[in-house]
DNA sequence: GTCTATAGCCAGATAGAC
DNA sequence: GTCTATCTGGCTATAGAC
């Protein structure tokens, strides 16, 4: 019993993945906002009614790869850090800067999913609240470290408004940075999101064409921005 | 004639700009991916077909709904220039990044229309880069004019590839400033969108909350970071 | 320049047979 | 769980009368 139960399940995921797979792909016809439950599955070979047995509206879906999209993009940062030499944070943070960056062009169409332009009548549930934080956790990790390592440089003053928010956030977050430390880095990671998206959404057309160099420098100076140092050779 | 050909001109200006006026409000409820001339035509009172003579094709409506928006955020920045003291290029540099805050707020379906996610099927044509370099010229004109005062701190080494850009870049805008500041400037602009478009786009929900207070010192650390300083008092 | 009418599509969602 | 059929809407764009 428990194993025809299984099976089925794992039919079921299985056809509930290429559902996503399927949709990913159009997500770079159509844009989510004109994501069709009907184009999908009709090129599915399935006939529309099939799919709301997966997904029981076109907002499931839509909530669905949204919530893939930010795992992808946050793992990747979470590796590339993983895979950072651990003395440098300034090397750790461009990395993981990269990793994002790199993503974003090979994902063009989720990038937008999640930090594009939000979907007119799509409210993204909280469910998509922890997989949203995972890249702010990894950059905000790397500052840890560095702090641990005496390799951050001490935040300048914020208001005490801007401080209570980073206090919460941290607190909210289970981490342990300073929260003048994550008052910058709030920023920077927006900041950081602004060159990855006019690299992405084209605003760089004809303005920027040694666009990995000009990334790499930014990214680094962001990084030096919020304190982070080098160790001493 | 001439008087009988002005008015028609007139009349077909206005309904033209009416036409415009409804499309923006239905922004809000579409998406420019969804925008439609015949909902448009109906809020009119008018048949959709007769919106084909003011603007041959969907695509040539949204053109120019955006190159309204850039120059509506451009002027926004140029204003908000002009009426800083001149005296100290930090105050007029935040004074710019507040102007195209404040106008993407108050109209944060435009702000996503041009710097949101692109829209599917459409590809801007020409005429709309010279609107869309306002906001930068409005800055590099703070970044020459300190310069000008020697309130602008040398800029660092960049790569050849990089200052090659900022060169090409700079000239074609006919502009002056040095390229190894411009290509920090580039990459300022681009962080400013970051911190306006996660603002606009709701990822800092529940993350900052004073947000005037958070903008205002990340536009004014953005400013002493490609090399503006205030004048001793 | 505006109208009616039409062509030729598309969508989300549900009912009910099998 | 998949199917057919259907409801109820939507769209861009064009033809041709007035």
């Amino acid at each position: 019993m428990t194993r025809v139960t299984g099976a089925r399940e794992r039919a079921r995921t299985e056809i509930a993945e290429s559902i996503k797979a399927e949709a990913r792909r159009q997500l770079a016809d159509a844009g989510a906002a004109r994501l069709s439950l009907r184009a999908v599955a009709r090129e599915l070979g399935m006939v529309s009614s099939a799919l709301y047995r997966y997904y029981p509206s076109r907002d499931d879906l839509l909530t669905a790869l949204i919530i893939d999209a930010y795992d992808a993009v946050g793992s990747a940062a979470e590796r590339a850090v993983a895979a950072a030499p651990a003395a440098d944070p300034v090397v750790r943070w461009t990395a993981a800067c990269h990793a994002v960056r790199r993503w974003a062009l090979a994902h063009p169409h989720e990038y937008a999913l999640i930090y594009g332009s939000p979907v007119p009548g799509y409210a993204a549930p909280e469910a998509t609240t922890g997989p949203a934080s995972r890249v702010a956790r990894a950059l905000i990790g790397v500052a840890e470290e560095a702090a641990d390592s005496g390799l951050l440089a001490p935040a300048p003053f914020e208001s005490a408004d801007v401080l209570r928010d980073a206090e919460q956030l941290v607190r909210r977050l289970g981490m342990r940075l300073h929260p003048a430390a994550m008052a910058r880095l709030t920023a920077a990671w927006a900041q950081l999101f602004g060159l990855v998206g006019f690299e992405v959404f084209g605003q760089f057309h004809d303005v920027v064409h040694a666009r990995e160099e000009f990334f790499d420098r930014a990214a680094a100076d962001l990084g030096r921005g919020i304190g982070l140092r080098s160790p001493a050779a």
